[in-house]
Parts: C-alpha cells; sequence; structure tokens
DNA sequence: CTGTTAGCGCTTTCAC
DNA sequence: GTGAAAGCGCTAACAG
C-alpha cells in the first residue's frame, strides 16, 4: 500500500541536509554562492538518497522541457534511421532528448504526432512532411511557436527552415553521366510520383533527357517488385527497347536490379542501371550498382543543428520566434560510379 | 520584449469560459459531470485559444510522464531501427512518447543515457544492454523502480524481462543444415566475439558440429571488408579449405559474400555461404543468400508489450514492483532457404 | 453540476 | 551564505 517507490525530491534532500531547499536548489545548479561545508554536505546526501531533480516541476517553471521531436514516414527505413541517428547525437550534445514518432506518410497520423508533440511541450521539431502542400499541416506549423525544421521534403510557403537533397541536380546529373555514356533511350522508373522528393527528380530527368533531344521514358508505377516485372519486360519487348534504366529510389532500383537478373539480361552491356540513393550493398552485388548517393547523415545533423541554433538564440536574446525566417538548405549529392552504368572503377 | 508566446493555461480557459478550473479540468478529461452547455462552451474557448494541456504539470501531480525509453547501441542499424519502429508503435497505441537514446555500445554512455531517461521520468525502458554482464548496469536497474525489458541481451541477474532471439538454437540449426548438405569443413566467421549474442551463435555452431564430428574452424577477427579478405584467403590456401561458410552476422556475410565474389570462388559450388541475420538484399544478390532470419519486429513489439502490461498491472493494481519476477522469452529464428547454401529454392 | 483550495517539486526573488 | 515564501499549470478532495 505504501508507495515508497516515489523518488526523493528537493525538499527531503534540504530537510536531511539540515538546509533549506533554496541552498539545495543551490547545490544542484552548480553550488554557487554556498559554502563549502554546505555544499559537500548537501552534496553527500544528495548521493545517499539517489535524488534526481523532476524534470516536469522544472518544465512547468522554466518553460524548457529540453526535448525535440521527430516526425518522419517510418524509422525502420534507412534513410532517416540514418537522420534519426545524426539528429539524436546532435540532441544529446545539446543535451536534449529525442522523440520519435512515425507518420508512414499518412497525414491525419502526422498531425496527431504534431499534437502530440505540442502537447508535451517539445522545444523543437524535425520534420519531413508527408504531403509538402498540405494546408493543414501549414495551417498546424503556422499556429505553434516552436522552431520547426522539415527534412528530406519542404514545407511550401511557411516559416520553417527546409534541409533537403538537391534532387532536381542529382538526377539531372545522374541522366547526363548516362548520356555520357552514350545511351540514348534512357528510362525512369519510381513509384509513389506523388511525393516531392521524386517529382524534383523527375523534373531533373526530364530536364536533361530534352536538353539531349532524347525520348523521356517515365514509367511511375514501380510500387512493387511485381509491377518492375511487368515494367521492364514491357520496356524490353517494346520496339524500341531503352539501353538505360534510371531508377528514381532505393526500393525501386533493388526491384529493377533484381529483376534485371531473374530475366539474365546482361549489366550494363545490354541495359545500364543507375539508381537515386544509396544502400548498404550496392557495392556487393554484381554489378556493382552505381547510385546518386544523398548527404544522409548531414541531413540530421545539419537540421538538429539549425534548430538548436534557433532554440538557443531564444535561450539568450528574445523570443525564440524573433529573427526567425524561412530558409532553404540545399545540400549536394554525389554521383558514386560503380560498375552498373558502363563505369570500370578501379576500386569497388 | 513580451513573451506573448506562453501557452495558454487551464485557469484562462476557465476564466474566459467564465468558470471554475474544476470544471475546465473535468470538460478537458472526457467532460463528465458537467452540464452540455457548460461543456459546449468550456470547449469552444479551448479551441478559440488553441489550448493544449501541459503535461509537465500533469506529470508532476500525477506521476506518469507517458514517456518510455529505448536505449540502444545504434539507430540506424537495421536490427534495432525495426525493434524501434516496432515498440514506437505499441507506445503509441498506449498513448506514450518513444524516446530513443543510443549508445554505440558503450558502457558509460549506457548508463548516462538510463540516467537522463530518469530524469526525464520515463516509466519504462527498453533497453539493449552493451555489456550484459556489466556490474554498474545491473546496480543501476536495481536502484530504479519502473519496469525495465532488455532485447537482444539479456540482463543476467537482475529483475528484468528479457526478450530475445534463440541464437544458440538458430546457430544450430543453420550448422545441421549446411551439415545436411554434406559439408564437411565448416568454418565459422565473425567479429565482436564478446558479444552476447556472438558468443551463444558461437556455441550453436561448435555444438553441431562437435556432434556431427566435424573440425571446429572459428575465426573471430573478422571486424572489416580487409579483416574478411584476409580471412577467406588464409582459409582458403590452406591444406584442408573449408567447403562452407558460416558468418555470425549481417555484416560479416557481406564482407565474405563480397570478398569471395571478388575473388571469384563460386558459390555454393566450391564454397557454400550461410549466415545468421537477414538483410535487405540477401534475395536480390546471385546467388541469393541463405539466412537465419530474426523475428526482428516481433521482438520490439513484444517488449513493449511486455512493458506496458507492467506498466498498465501498476496503474490498476498494486505497485508497478509488484509481481514482477525476472522472466526470459525466447524467440524462434527461422532458417530462409535461399541458393548460397546449396539449395535451390523454387521460389526467390 | 460547479467552485474553492491545497499542493505536486522546483526555481527564484527578497529579506535576513 | 542562507531561508521563507510565492507560484509554474494542473488535478482532486471537499464543500456547496
Amino acid at each position: 500500500m505504501t508507495r515508497k517507490s516515489t523518488h526523493p525530491t528537493l525538499s527531503e534532500v534540504a530537510r536531511r541536509a539540515g538546509v533549506g531547499t533554496t541552498t539545495a536548489s543551490r547545490v544542484i545548479n552548480g553550488g554557487h554562492r554556498v559554502s563549502p561545508e554546505t555544499l559537500a554536505r548537501v552534496r553527500g546526501v544528495i548521493k545517499t538518497l539517489g535524488y534526481i531533480p523532476n524534470p516536469a516541476a522544472r518544465t512547468l517553471k522554466g518553460y524548457q522541457s529540453r526535448m525535440i521531436g521527430l516526425i518522419v514516414p517510418s524509422i525502420a527505413d534507412s534513410f532517416f534511421s540514418s537522420c534519426a541517428e545524426a539528429a539524436q547525437a546532435v540532441a544529446r550534445a545539446n543535451d536534449s532528448l529525442l522523440i520519435v514518432t512515425t507518420t508512414h506518410n499518412a497525414a491525419q497520423t502526422e498531425i496527431e504526432n504534431l499534437t502530440v508533440l505540442m502537447r508535451h511541450r517539445a522545444d523543437g521539431l524535425i520534420i519531413a512532411p508527408a504531403d509538402s502542400r498540405s494546408q493543414a499541416l501549414r495551417d498546424m506549423i503556422a499556429r505553434i511557436d516552436i522552431p520547426v525544421v522539415a527534412i528530406d521534403r519542404p514545407v511550401t510557403d511557411a516559416r520553417v527552415i527546409s534541409v533537403i537533397t538537391d534532387n532536381f541536380k542529382g538526377a539531372h546529373d545522374a541522366v547526363r553521366h548516362l548520356i555520357g555514356h552514350g545511351y540514348k533511350r534512357i528510362a525512369c522508373l519510381t513509384g509513389e510520383s506523388n511525393l516531392y522528393t521524386i517529382c524534383e527528380r523527375m523534373r531533373g530527368y526530364r530536364k536533361a533527357v530534352e536538353a539531349a533531344g532524347l525520348p523521356c521514358l517515365v514509367d511511375t508505377s514501380v510500387e512493387d517488385f511485381q509491377a518492375a516485372g511487368r515494367s521492364i519486360k514491357r520496356l524490353l519487348t517494346s520496339a524500341k527497347p531503352p539501353d538505360a534504366l534510371f531508377t528514381l529510389k532505393n526500393r525501386t532500383t533493388i526491384y529493377a536490379f533484381e529483376t534485371l537478373q531473374k530475366l539474365g539480361i546482361s549489366i550494363p552491356a545490354r541495359i545500364a542501371l543507375l539508381g537515386f540513393d544509396d544502400f548498404e550493398l550496392a557495392s556487393a552485388v554484381r554489378p556493382s550498382i552505381s547510385v546518386i548517393q544523398q548527404p544522409v547523415e548531414q541531413i540530421g545533423r545539419v537540421a538538429a543543428e539549425l534548430l538548436f541554433e534557433k532554440l538557443l538564440g531564444g535561450r539568450d536574446g528574445g523570443s525564440p520566434a524573433r529573427a526567425w525566417r524561412p530558409r532553404k538548405i540545399t545540400l549536394e549529392t554525389k554521383l558514386i560510379q560503380r560498375s552498373s552504368c558502363g563505369c570500370s572503377p578501379s576500386v569497388t
């Protein structure tokens, strides 16, 4: 019955040490303005009791929960888990906790998460918006008064900083590389064509292909393995089959690769392959797969750093909202030349 | 200067609605025992003000932060990120937040994380201990009075439930399968041989190999790609080269596979390969790699469910500590037969 | 049904 | 140097 499990409190520490709560509080917060003896005594009691200050009480006073939220589609996705890892490191360096929530790209869930995080008084938010153009999301963000940083996909038209990959340029570079190899019919495969990132990459593909006077071969139906099979077979058996494949995402690249393997189509001899977004085994498979690599870890780190920059600015100077103007940070991609595009890298 | 950014409070809602704080509070908590008109009016004010209750204040009263902590080596690791994803889903279902911290297998960092989580009054903890036998960790866990569930690696000798993979049996099954194929010299490759999971897998390997009267060929030096190369070349050029490779972890499997590919060694004709722990592209590479699959997602889910079971038990009945006895839940692995071990699966 | 009131644990003036 | 006391926002008796 007796709930002895309760944590010891500051006043208990004070009582046992024979001092006032003020002094005890001072000891906890650095021990300034406290005589050496008192300090030692109080510290002793704290240690004995295993006292840990209650942040809820502190938050209640100081308006700082020392928690930041991260809202991503999925954390099982290597792209986002890498971002999360980086963000968590930055959070820790700033003595804060990282709270992770997932949306699975559902706008509804996203709003819920946002609400929950607000309820818990997160100091700031990092979010990969399910829908960049969602009005509900923008309204929500406009309403809350804490710093928000968007990653991977920008929040259009809102007072948030966005940290994103230069998808357009990355895709453009990729296609130009393929063109450089001499391919004339470059097909573009993808799924989830409504996502911001995918749209940008398609734009990059179109631009490059059109600038070179090559045909624009896009198939946005490749949502799963079966679809990849259908799509590729159709392309291969068409009157004018493509000589290169540009896949717009991780999964699609894998599906395409696997399908080609199954069909016994030689890569890159019969058809070349270049994918957007690197993945762990891209270098291990035969042939190794050339990709456009995103600065994954950097995205998470920069986003978190920007967030704390704002948070700290708010702590020192005026209100956190001050001097908070929208910005968009675009990070460069990198073309990793492996074998599938026709390159013969000396080092795999 | 005016910090108008402050969230509206309950009393403000009450005042604007012309009611007492109790009534306002009741409205927030379901609206029972409140007249319909009052209820509507208060709700209106809440909506207008965009009022959100302050959980810090609630926590301060009720001793429930509705946050659970997850301490893992790394979240960029697919094993743990999948666990995290599952755990986060369960947390959400229980109206709680998941706080993720990473240790990178450093005991020191682990203790720090534990402390931080305690400070924030997490309701419960899920942890993948850096060192199963760490005394400091056990002491720490003994000191705190919240439920703790260990995953992947058990915390020996403490009042925590452990949810782990049956590493021993999984490895044993794997080797028996290899033996079934007729391989006589099965080498076991791994790194991080001090980890609990790896030890168990080695135990399984030994047992199976010895029971069959086969030689025990273990190399625990395969920490990176270079080491894999060295190890495999050494094995291959030895007087009696192995005819099968059993790799104890994800990374090692990949390193081994890649090395064999580079050396042009045919799999499984010249040497078979079977790895512990599945990974995304294991089925995409040629030959596809047979593996022992862990119930990754299940581990995270079960651990979280167990945690909330205890938490809920505590909410209803007596203290959370009551009826909390150590237990160990062992989840079964599954042999995924692909091509690298010599099997010819009909469906890849 | 509804309001008053007393804290939860902590920080912070403001006196001594 | 030190302590008393006033709340931070909320919930829960305890009266009306």
